[in-house]
DNA sequence: TTGAAAGCGATACCAT
DNA sequence: ATGGTATCGCTTTCAA
C-alpha cells in the first residue's frame, strides 16, 4: 500500500490538515515544521494521490489534446509545445487521437470529459456540431489549432490568407502566372476549402485570374503529389509553370516524380509548399517554403488557456510565419 | 456544477449504488431499471467523476509514457501503436518528455506517480538507477521499449543482433568488405554501444576484422550523416565501400552529402539505414532499410502490460523486422 | 435486485 | 501555527 497523508502525518505527529498546507505550500505554517515534513514525506516516500486532491479541490489540471491520427507530420511539434508551456504550470496532457469513426469520437471525448479536464485542444480537427455543443455543455474551453473552426471557438494558428498570398506574390514576382494549388484542395471541409479560396483571392490580387489557376488532390499526402503530374496531368506539358503544395510531403511527392520522370526541378517546375518542416530542408533540391511555427502555436494555445480560464470570449491568435527560400523555383522571364 | 451519480440516482429513484453498479456493469441488477438508468443518465449529461472513481476503487486506469525531447522519429509511432492497444481497455495514456535535466527528471516521473498510474513505458530512454529503483519500490510496471535497459526491466523491442547481421549480411554478399557505422557510435550510453558491439560480432561472424570497421559520429541525426563524408573522411577517398546508419535520417544526411558532391549513390557509396520509416521510401535514390515495426512495438507492449499485471518477471519480447531493399546498395565485384 | 453506509486520500473551512 | 472535520463523487461490502 501506498504512504499516504495521513502517515505522514503520523510519522511527524501532525495532523493531515497541517501536513496538506504544508506540501501544497498553502496557508500558514512554520518553516520549521515544514522542513522537517517535507524530509520525512521524502523519505517515506509519499507521493500525492492526484485523484483524490482533484476530487477534494473539485478541479483537474488536465487538459487534453486530440490529434487526427491522418496526417500528423507536424502533430508532435504542437505537443511539444503545448507540453513546454504545460512544464511550469503543473497541469498534465491527455493525449488522444481519433479517427472518422463516430463512436470511436464519442469514447474518446468521453475520456476527456471523464477526466474532468479543463481545456480540450483540438489539433487541425474538424469535430461534428454534437460534439461542440457537449464540451460547451460541460463548460470546458477548447481550443483549435492551426485552423479555424467557426465564429465561437478559440483558436491558435497561423495567418492562411498570409501564407497563401506570401507564395504567390513570391511566385508571380518570379514571373510565374500559372500556378496549380496541389494536394487537399477537396472542398467538403472547412479547412481546406479556406485555402483553394484563400489561393483564388490572392491570384486576383495579383492580376490573376481562375483561367491561371490549377487545383490537384483531395488530401496532403506524398502520393498526391506524386500523382498530381504523373496521372493528373500529362507531365509533358504541364499547363503550370509553378505549384504550391498544401503539405511539404507533397511537395516532394512532386519533386520525385519530376526527378523519376528525369525532369528538373525548378527547370522544369517550380515547387513550393506550406508547413515548412525538416523535410524541405533535406530535400534536394531544398524547397522554398512557407514556415509555420508549431511549437510556438502549442506554446501559446496553452498560456492562453491558463491565464484566460475565465474569459468565454472567442480569441483568435495568428502566429508568424516566414517565407524560407531555397533552390526549388526558377524565375521566368 | 457537472451532473453527478447521485443525480442520476434521485432522478431515477434509486440509490447511488445501484445506478453505480448499473454505470459499470458490475454486480446484479435488472436489465430493466438499467435500460431506464443508462438512457437517463445520457438525458442528463452524466460523466463519470474518474478520479472520484479511482480513488474509490484504489486503482487507475492511467499509464505513463515517457519520450525523449531529441531523436523521436519514431516516437509517434510507437505511441500511436500504444494507443490503439489502450482503446478497448479502457485505459489512458500519460504522455510526458523528457530531457536531460534530472529536476526536470524528478518532476515528470513525479507526476506520473501522483497519478498512480500502472505502467511506465520508457520509449528509447536510458534513465538513471535512482529514477529505477523510485519506480520499483512503487511498485508499478516498467516496460521499455525498442531497447533493452538492463536484465530487470521488461523491454518490447527488435532484435538488435539481427537487424545489424541482416545488413551486413547484405553488404558483404553484395560484396563489400569495408564498411562505416555512423549515428550514434559513441560508447556512453547502453544503446548505441550495443550496436557497435553488434556491429564488430557481426563483421566477425562474416569473416571480417576491426581493419574493416569504421566509426563515425555520436547522434542519430541527419547533419552527423553530412558532416561524416565532408568532415569526418574525405569523400573523395573513402576508406569504406558501404555504410550502415544508425537511423533514416543519418542515410538521408549522407545521400545529400554525397549529392551536393556530385557523386552518386550507390555507384561511389552504398546506404542502408535503421529503422526504415518513411523518409527510406521518398529518398532519391530509395534506401535500402532494416525496418522496425514501431507500431506494432507499441502495441505488443500495451497488451503485455494488460494481460500480465502480476507476473514481475522481466520479459523481452523481439518484434520482426523486415529487409527492405531499394536502390541504395551497388554490387561489387 | 436494491439500499445503507463505510471508506478512498486529499482539501479547506472553522476553531483553537 | 496547528488541529478537527465535513466534503468531494464514486465503489464496494453487507444487509435487506
Amino acid at each position: 500500500m501506498a504512504v499516504t497523508l495521513k502517515d505522514v502525518a503520523q510519522a511527524a505527529n501532525l495532523s493531515v490538515a497541517s501536513v496538506s498546507r504544508i506540501l501544497t505550500n498553502r496557508g500558514r505554517y512554520s518553516e520549521n515544521t515544514a522542513k522537517r515534513v517535507r524530509q520525512l514525506a521524502q523519505e517515506m516516500g509519499y507521493f500525492k494521490n492526484q485523484s483524490a486532491a482533484d476530487l477534494a479541490s473539485k478541479t483537474s489540471r488536465a487538459v487534453g489534446v486530440v490529434v487526427p491520427l491522418i496526417h500528423t507530420t507536424f502533430g508532435d511539434e504542437v505537443i511539444k509545445g503545448l507540453y513546454e508551456a504545460t512544464m511550469s504550470s503543473g497541469y498534465e496532457l491527455l493525449i488522444t487521437y481519433i479517427d472518422d469513426d463516430e463512436k470511436h469520437q464519442t469514447q474518446v471525448f468521453n475520456t476527456l470529459l471523464t477526466r474532468q479536464v479543463g481545456a480540450v485542444f483540438l489539433l487541425s480537427l474538424d469535430i461534428p456540431e454534437w460534439l461542440m455543443n457537449q464540451l460547451a455543455a460541460e463548460n470546458v474551453t477548447v481550443i483549435s489549432l492551426t485552423t479555424i473552426l467557426n465564429d465561437r471557438i478559440s483558436a491558435v494558428t497561423s495567418n492562411e490568407f498570409t501564407m497563401m498570398d506570401t507564395l504567390v506574390d513570391y511566385l508571380t514576382k518570379k514571373g510565374h502566372t500559372n500556378i496549380a494549388l496541389i494536394g487537399d484542395t477537396k472542398l467538403t471541409t472547412n479547412i481546406s476549402s479556406v485555402r483553394r479560396r484563400n489561393f483564388i483571392e490572392s491570384m486576383k490580387q495579383h492580376q490573376l485570374t481562375i483561367e491561371n489557376a490549377f487545383f490537384y488532390g483531395e488530401d496532403h499526402s506524398y502520393e498526391t503529389g506524386y500523382r498530381s503530374v504523373t496521372e493528373g496531368y500529362d507531365i509533358d506539358a504541364l499547363p503550370f509553370t509553378a505549384v504550391i503544395a498544401t503539405a511539404d510531403l507533397v511537395g516532394i511527392g512532386l519533386v520525385n516524380a519530376l526527378t523519376d520522370a528525369n525532369k528538373n526541378v525548378p527547370k522544369d517546375l517550380s515547387i513550393t509548399t506550406i508547413d515548412g518542416m525538416k523535410l524541405t530542408e533535406i530535400s534536394r533540391p531544398g524547397l522554398t517554403t512557407i514556415q509555420q511555427n508549431f511549437t510556438e502555436i502549442g506554446r501559446i494555445a496553452m498560456n492562453l488557456f491558463i491565464e484566460n480560464n475565465i474569459d468565454k470570449q472567442q480569441k483568435i491568435i495568428y502566429v508568424p510565419t516566414k517565407l524560407v527560400e531555397r533552390e526549388s523555383v526558377a524565375t521566368i522571364k
